[in-house]
DNA sequence: CGAGAATCATTACAAGCGAGAATGATTGAC
DNA sequence: GTCAATCATTCTCGCTTGTAATGATTCTCG
């Protein structure tokens, strides 16, 4: 449809949301959201965090935390434990329950991945995560966790991203 | 902060969000949401279209796009022409402003697609545009439009997308 | 020629999500 | 021992998006 070859920085933005969206699909089947996928994923990555500790760590609003780790928490997933030391802070740890959904992610995560590059063969994989790789370390994007979503200003609506094409 | 090697799937989430952003910035600077710089594009692509058809194009709610034309069309951009053979539908064309818009996105593009790859060489932008159009071959994206919205789940939250790099 | 189905644009409505400000409890500094 | 600072929480507001109902126009078919 389009005449012009299409342009790197938008077949990025166009694959990202792509994958975004299937990897949603994904954990839907073990009833989670994305961020709830990504919380869990955090607190295995460090357990006993605070929640302030993980708000920052993954650039959102502590307040949007509270509503994630109760609806977890509820689920039997995570749970909270009070620091004797400092009584004012929670320590958020998983539960055998969330270790093993954290080992599920795993999985989930690597046929997700194997999946959306079915078309390259493992040198080009290589490859591709070499060169994504520079690129985000070029941007100063934190290895582990998403860029602040807090000034995203309309990701959403997103026709906005296909004019990078041209 | 990873441990591991973040995988390729992970890497293009992270990157595409941060794209878009950046891109959002850029557009901003004309005045212009990311959405409406789609739309934008879509007329300049294709003039003349009814509302309908460029819903359906972009692959978002026709009751969408009327605000959008609304606001552009308020603003100089775009004009709604009748249609003398087919009165129910809107032919939906550039003003002379509007051609001088989609000029500027052009350049704002290239100045993006150029910034964000600045770690890369012309020869890694090529493979790594080779690569990605395969992939988005592969899954089956069409190549000017980004997909459809409309069934993203919450790409919005968006600490779901982290976890994949598991 | 006329009645009914279909299509395009528009408006109005309701819902979901996220962010920000104010509140309470607890702790460290002086 | 008092005051400022920190963590967690609740509440409220604004924004964006999707769905449903309305009006006007055109095509189809008897």
């Amino acid at each position: 449809m389009d005449d012009r070859p299409t342009g790197a920085a938008f077949l990025l933005t166009q694959l990202g949301t792509h994958a975004a969206r299937r990897f949603g699909e994904r954990v839907a089947a073990v009833d989670l959201t994305p961020p709830q996928a990504g919380l869990v994923r955090a607190v295995a990555r460090e357990p006993g965090r605070s929640q302030q500790a993980l708000a920052e760590r993954l650039g959102t609003p502590a307040t949007r935390l509270v509503a994630l780790v109760d609806a977890l928490e509820e689920r039997g997933v995570l749970e909270r434990r009070r620091n004797p030391d400092d009584r004012r802070l929670y320590a958020v740890h998983l539960t055998p329950d969330g270790e093993a959904l954290r080992d599920d992610l795993g999985r989930l995560a690597a046929a997700h991945e194997d999946a959306l590059l079915a078309a390259l063969d493992p040198a080009e994989r290589r490859t591709l995560a070499d060169l994504l790789g520079r690129v985000a370390a070029a941007e100063g994007l934190t290895p582990g966790v998403h860029p602040g979503y807090r000034d995203l200003p309309a990701d959403r609506g997103s026709q906005g991203a296909p004019p990078c094409g041209t």
